[in-house]
DNA sequence: CATTTTATATAGCGGTCGGTACATAATTCT
DNA sequence: AGAATTATGTACCGACCGCTATATAAAATG
């Protein structure tokens, strides 16, 4: 095996744990958004000084983008739902439901943390996440276009941008079985745009 | 008639126009957002200075309240889509048509005042656009209970939910026809759950 | 006229923002 | 043992935040 092992480098070593530091920048920006939460908060939650954070993330849009990435792995159980050969139909409600779920489960945590930051008033926020977004709307679309190539654009647009206002509602305090709600009926939809041969 | 003309009154008059003032407030915080616009910025294209802006509105929360009252009651021409007597099924996929079609029409404005400002970090802010939201989704859930009072608050929650999303998208700088073509499949999802006793 | 009332402009309040200069501590390399 | 490299804590930067104390100017009222 290549030794890919944690080499211990030139200098001082780093005193704190960098993904637990990671975890907490991820909390704090799912509760507060990325415009509510100051470097001096972040940093103090983590245990550490601004100079520390700045030396191990370079800046708060980088370390932003670094809690996106991590937001993103973790869903692999969701995009795993989107396997070749599945049904867009019967797949995409799933999909929808989830999220519906995921998004007003924990309060203090509520909607989703990508679609959230597509809206940041900061534009460098704003464009990182949206990088994250069509990543994720491409994952979609290329799930869609296996059985309906035609429609793939159309309808992952429309799955993101229901995501989005129910990712808002959770948001808002909406209880899960309003989002749920919202969700099914929003599958009507798809499956009405996927039905086999409607003509 | 009740003299309800301007009487003036006592003391040193105003030197701008308060309607003017909004307006110029109202372009800001729907290119830029509540928390984008400072109140520095706002004072300064209304061509008066900070005191003044807080004199003739309170603060800057209030200002923004009486800033979302005026959006509201400029979609007044929306909410007249939803008359009595109309059907459901088709003005509400009129309204999504036409809500796609304001989003994205100025890029300088994308998006829906009251939709952005209900997700704002602030939450002075946040409260009093979920208000004025609140009352849009109350017009929607109204108009659809006089044909549908079952199915009346799901509706309302989707159609406002698709609504959200199509704002988000525009402020990502999607194109009109992207939105229309959202706001076209959600329809389907409308009409659907609002079909004539499908069973 | 003087008094009262309201709006104005200047200047600045305390606080937070993202980010850093600096000296020091801890480690590896020579 | 040094030299080189990296991380850390203290203390602070200028810029901006929402907001206001103060004095003055412009109007109605007496």
């Amino acid at each position: 095996m290549v030794d890919t092992e944690k080499i211990r480098k030139r200098g001082r070593p780093r005193a704190f744990d960098r993904e637990a530091a990671l975890e907490t920048a991820r909390s704090l920006f799912h509760a507060h958004g990325y415009e509510g939460v100051g470097v001096a908060a972040l940093a103090e939650a983590m245990g550490i000084n601004p100079p520390s954070l700045y030396a191990a993330f370079g800046c708060k849009a980088a370390l932003y983008d670094e809690v996106l990435a991590r937001y993103d792995a973790a869903a692999a159980p969701l995009h795993a739902l989107m396997q070749l050969g599945a049904d867009p139909a019967v797949t995409l409600p799933q999909l929808l439901r989830e999220a519906a779920h995921i998004y007003a489960a924990d309060p203090q945590m509520a909607g989703c943390l990508v679609l959230e930051g597509a809206r940041s008033a900061d534009p460098d926020a704003a464009c990182r996440a949206r990088n994250w977004l069509d990543l994720g709307r491409g994952r979609i679309r290329d799930f869609i276009a296996c059985t309906h190539p035609q429609k793939a654009d159309v309808v992952a647009d429309y799955v993101a941008a229901v995501m989005s206002g129910m990712s808002a509602d959770a948001r808002a305090g909406h209880p899960p079985e309003r989002l749920a709600a919202i969700a099914d009926m929003a599958a009507l939809a798809i499956r009405a745009m996927l039905a086999p041969t409607p003509a």
